[in-house]
DNA sequence: TTGTAGGCGTTATCAT
DNA sequence: ATGATAACGCCTACAA
């Protein structure tokens, strides 16, 4: 049943029958009551999307490409909360949500790329290969790194770092400080950084301007940052940090960090589940602070002591500027700091 | 640039450089070979999916069709795991996914469902008018309720809900169970339900089948179901369970439940929070079982006793059944207990 | 207010 | 092995 076969049926013409659906004004109510009524008796279901949709050049369906997988995106809290605000934009204004991760087999982003209106690109850069594959002209929006000529969305992850880490260092006392990093090295570790390797330049990952901010709030409590251990964690997930964290926690107690610096919630909550499993008392054994500000984190005790970004808001804001409802302007979210009990 | 245009600058036909595309054994290698190349240079990324999708009539695009908002699907670990169970067969199948949901403008969804080659409902049972407003032999697979006509996926509710509850009951005596709900009556109702209330029909609501369970256990263990007291929630999140949990634990203590059986771990998890904060200690004062199994009810002690729902997996089979990658005939998924020290 | 016709960019069926 | 051509279903000037 298409538009064609509707308009033969009901003698009028095809057009007639397009506006009916698309342009109520442009035909007498009566005719336009007659013709959707009759649709609906005949089964027809108003006109096709596909055809529509290369008819007119536009889908209304909007692409979000995540640097991860769409297994991790979906189950990690921060970019599923993400996910959540660029969907209830979305939503609001009649679009859709197409989830594409730079991991897909290749030729299946470049298929279904061109079938979007626009484009949220969401953390690490992807590569450029990737980046060609998109329509020359696209819509895109730069979520967490930044692409020449397309308008980028960031958190200030540094002045943030620093003013938390500041917090830790200056409630109390703390003799061993230590860095849990994600996802740093430029090859990947899953356990402590050594000075053999190479971390991931600025351009590539937010987590370095995070280092940055913990690194100056160290100096400004007169560490020696060379004396400073860093670990570094592949994934953001319960499983991959566990045994990293495990590492840390089963030094000798002399060796024994007393305060970790942790780039993200769940590294955070990680190390607190397992040292509370080993009788460690938090925070005076061990203080804690994270990043992201998490549900998780908010709903237990103690509290994470942490930095809340606000990763629906970025969703929604990146949804706004795909839409043209924002001025295409990169732009820096801030942060607050949340001040639980991991660390007082 | 179109394929036409490549066409006529490479001086050959619109049917050769589809084929070089999509049938390379339509042409010869080194044709080909010309082809793709000078594609590259002359910045042709491949054949259009609008116009592609309209000519073979199939997308490559599979919606889930959420019961919930794509916000709280996105953010509700139950519902996300599903969904990266979905997205990770669809996207080893070369195929994307679209995310929609029922709470929609009504309009949007029936304009993009005519796009997607296949459909997945997750949840409960839609409006019958969104139901007709998707294509009238579409593939369809239903999740946790039934469609005349369609295969479904379903958990064993009701042995995992008895099996469970008969648990907490036989580990300890308990003198008062009482009954945590999720979005069982008819009218909204978050706190306590009396008589008066009606409660969703089993075809409705899965929660429906849990409650049988739980009386199942409670009347084997002879208690009067008349007198187990009830609440219910409308929605399984920390901030609308808050406010039925505190109401349930400042209860006077003679009155206080000492076992709660909570239709989900969200639930659960946010009774043990509060009771925590309360000073209540797991599991003298207070059991608690919940339901799904998600990561944060076993990352963290104590941890909750509940039964597992392998939602990845049902999220995994609903995609392979819809690619055709597995008998479309209704599937019936077990459960598991899990023993946490929230009930022992 | 309604009808006509061309084309959106492909792919598939034929011929050659 | 390659080319010509007719759909796919719809939208939108433009004409009536």
């Amino acid at each position: 049943m298409t538009l064609k076969d509707l308009a033969r049926e009901l003698g009028v013409s095809t057009a007639t029958i397009s506006n009916a659906f698309n342009r109520p004004d442009q035909l007498s109510p009566g005719l336009r009551e007659r013709i959707l009524a009759e649709a609906k008796r005949l089964g027809y279901r108003g006109p096709d999307a596909k055809a529509r949709s290369l008819r007119t050049g536009r889908s209304r369906i909007i692409a979000v490409i995540l640097a991860e997988s769409l297994t991790y995106s979906l189950n990690d809290a921060v970019s599923s909360e993400f996910l959540s605000g660029v969907a209830e934009v979305l939503d609001s204004q009649g679009h859709t949500l197409l989830l594409l991760s730079a991991r897909q087999v290749n030729c299946q982003l470049v298929d279904s790329a061109s079938m979007a209106d626009g484009f949220i690109v969401y953390g690490l850069m992807p590569s450029a290969e990737l980046f060609d594959s998109l329509p020359l002209h696209a819509a895109l929006v730069a979520v967490d790194f930044n692409v020449a000529g397309h308008p980028s969305i960031h958190v200030d992850n540094e002045p943030s770092c620093f003013e938390i880490a500041d917090h830790a260092l200056s409630v109390a006392p703390r003799k061993r400080p230590a860095i849990v990093n994600l996802r740093l090295t430029a090859e990947p570790c899953n356990g402590r950084i050594d000075p053999q390797h190479t971390l991931l330049s600025a351009e590539l990952t937010i987590t370095r301007s995070r280092l940055a901010g913990f690194h100056a709030a160290l100096e400004k409590h007169d560490f020696d940052l060379e004396r400073i251990p860093m670990w570094n964690v592949e994934e953001n997930t319960f499983e991959v940090c566990a045994p990293v964290i495990e590492e840390i926690l089963d030094l000798p107690d002399a060796e024994r960090p007393d305060l970790l610096l942790c780039m993200s919630d769940r590294i955070a909550l990680t190390a607190l589940t397992l040292a509370e499993q080993r009788g460690l008392r938090i925070p005076d054994d061990l203080c804690l602070i994270g990043f992201d500000g998490i549900a998780e984190g908010q709903y237990r005790a103690p509290r994470l002591t942490t930095v809340r970004q606000e990763s629906s808001e970025k969703g929604r804001l990146a949804a706004r500027m795909i839409l043209g409802l924002e001025p295409s302007h990169s732009r820096l979210l801030t942060t607050e700091m949340m001040l639980g009990e991991t660390c007082s």
